[in-house]
DNA sequence: TAGCCTAGTCGAATCGATTCGATCGAATCG
DNA sequence: CGATTCGATCGAATCGATTCGACTAGGCTA
């Protein structure tokens, strides 16, 4: 009657119902004490009739000290940010991992303006995506707020902790690859070098000036086998952008290619369909090397050869990073590596 | 020398070393309220001498009642669920929305098992996806705790406020052009009916037992135009998906179509493939009308006759609803429409 | 000069739970 | 049978900020 009912039911209140202490219905719902099993027994039963629907996150957040949150920084656009499959991959590998504590993803886009969220965000430890553009300045940012931090595949020494590839390493390998079938005339198709994602040559000067660390290894990485290697760069990872960029590297029959490393597999498949289209054959007219191992959806009935990253796992490494330093273990840096898939689009050069 | 320094500055200390009340100093960084430009400077300096980063967030939330976070309800898997372009360009429409009011999107992923983050992440208001498995549970999970709801085309009346999209009228329109056009053999290519994901004719018994509200709907609106029509259930909105029935619905030449309806772009850019393969011509031989009209990647040069949803826009509507349900403004339910776009991909069926 | 208003600041209560140490009764042990 | 221990429960402090009402000077009007 005179007791205007609360609109939330709190823990406070089951406790009253339950005529237990307020602790002691805690203890009841976490189930960390010792609590005998008539009275939980009666706690649960006055949160049920209260609708009680269990602690407030909030509340305990601010008690614990921990608000189970994992932030995922990444570029400003969603819907840029995944239509990388690599990027989904290994967000479903990190969300699967710290799910194991009980710990969800907050997406975290990079704008540099507007409410700040890298700064406001509520959350226990953050992981930062190579690609974005501000990654340095979100570093500092979070490491203010004393908020740990997982990096993968930022530059060197980035991050509380890395996960880097051997972006380099790889590349080479798959290069190497080229050579030992003969190829001369190689071509390369460079993801993003910079935060302006424009169409353009590859340009000595582009080169310098990029501040993508992945792109720019894997090129170092073709140019250890192919130092004077041609290339384009592309306006981001898909098939559409690989298909410009072979049009216009396979225009010209007198310089054309022979073999072309895409720095990903959509690039890859869309040059695979900008042969097509020229009416050039793959593998026997043109070899197409790929990066990541992805299963592209709709290259089929082609099987890419490509450096097969484990991307997966990458996120999974990053996800296990993130929980060892929330719960004080040791948290080393992971680095992976790439297996070379032979698939069906690279093939010696043809005979002239 | 006495006073251990707590290892992270509060509000309270920046007041203490400002030589100002915590109340004032809140003031000062909140900017609520009247503060003199002196004072404020001098709390902000004090903040800056101890390394203060701002309020934490997880005191302001229990003390405001709000958090900042939106949670999106996706299914089990985020690899399978953003692999599909609608959902990721709503997810961006609803990203910028919600970011209008400093609010940022909280992945929950919907596992019938685990530490069921559906009932305890925190969250100020949730956003499901009509694809997932486990919406009436959730849903129901969600009200008990007070969080108010957004369910994006879910079944009618589910949810605080629904986001729907006239999958049926749409799907016939498009079938009416077919029509038009003066095809008489017509074959769906179906998404997935229900949770158990597998490649099945769709008969009549597997469409009772369907649960995706929209994959049905879209059914009953080709339906209304080819009642008999006979089709292919998939095993998601893939293209290599779509590959896989095209080469089935189209292998024999005695009672091949001369046209097919599916289910999303991507399934379309399958099919199209499939008669590539075939040596079908598209659309000389075999008309594709797809769904969606997100830009497939991978697709050109084709341009696929296709049914356009606004993606971005439902997505904003999403956000826009949510943002209404916080503020306590009209949260209406909203329905989107449809546009067939014209491409290539369709024609009058070859004379025979 | 009395009266009033306003900008600036402060105190204290509050948000809802967790947790540590204390308490109390009963059971166990010698 | 007294002392010890253990299990169950309770009180009270605490996490870190926000916010409302109260209070104090000045400045302004009449």
């Amino acid at each position: 009657m005179s007791t205007p009912r609360s609109p939330r039911p709190t823990l406070a209140g089951v406790a009253r119902l339950a005529g237990v202490s307020p602790s002691t219905a805690s203890l009841a719902f976490s189930g960390s004490g010792p609590v005998s099993d008539a009275t939980r027994e009666r706690v649960l039963a006055a949160a049920e009739t209260l609708g009680y629907a269990g602690p407030d996150p909030r509340a305990q957040s601010l008690r614990r000290g921990r608000s189970g949150i994992v932030g995922v920084v990444i570029e400003d656009r969603i819907r840029d940010a995944f239509r990388d499959p690599v990027t989904v991959q290994m967000l479903d590998g990190l969300s699967e991992e710290i799910g194991s504590i009980g710990a969800s993803l907050l997406l975290i886009p990079d704008t540099g303006e507007g409410p700040a969220d890298v700064g406001t965000a509520p959350m226990d430890a953050a992981v930062l995506i190579g690609c974005t553009p501000r990654l340095a300045e979100s570093l500092a940012i979070l490491s203010r707020r004393g908020i740990p931090t997982v990096a993968i595949e930022a530059d060197p020494g980035l991050g509380d902790v890395g996960v880097s590839l051997d972006n380099r390493q790889a590349t080479r390998r798959g290069a190497e690859h080229l050579r030992s079938l003969g190829h001369t005339m190689v071509a390369l198709v460079v993801l993003p070098l910079s935060a302006d994602r424009s169409r353009s040559p590859l340009t000595a000067e582009a080169e310098r000036a990029g501040t993508s660390h992945v792109a720019r290894e894997r090129i170092l990485g073709a140019r250890d086998v192919y130092p004077d290697a041609p290339g384009v760069v592309t306006a981001g990872s898909f098939m559409e952008e690989g298909r410009l960029a072979g049009l216009q590297l396979l225009a010209r029959p007198e310089d054309r290619p022979t073999a072309v490393i895409a720095q990903s597999d959509l690039l890859a498949a869309g040059v695979v369909r900008a042969a097509e289209e020229l009416g050039i054959a793959v593998p026997q007219q043109l070899s197409v090397l790929g990066f990541d191992g992805v299963r592209v959806d709709g290259i089929a009935p082609y099987d890419l050869t490509t450096l097969v990253q484990p991307a997966v796992p990458k996120g999974r490494a990053a996800g296990a990073a993130v929980v060892a330093l929330l719960t004080g273990a040791d948290a080393p840096s992971v680095a992976f590596e790439s297996v070379l898939h032979l698939g069906n689009t690279t093939a010696p050069p043809a005979a002239r």
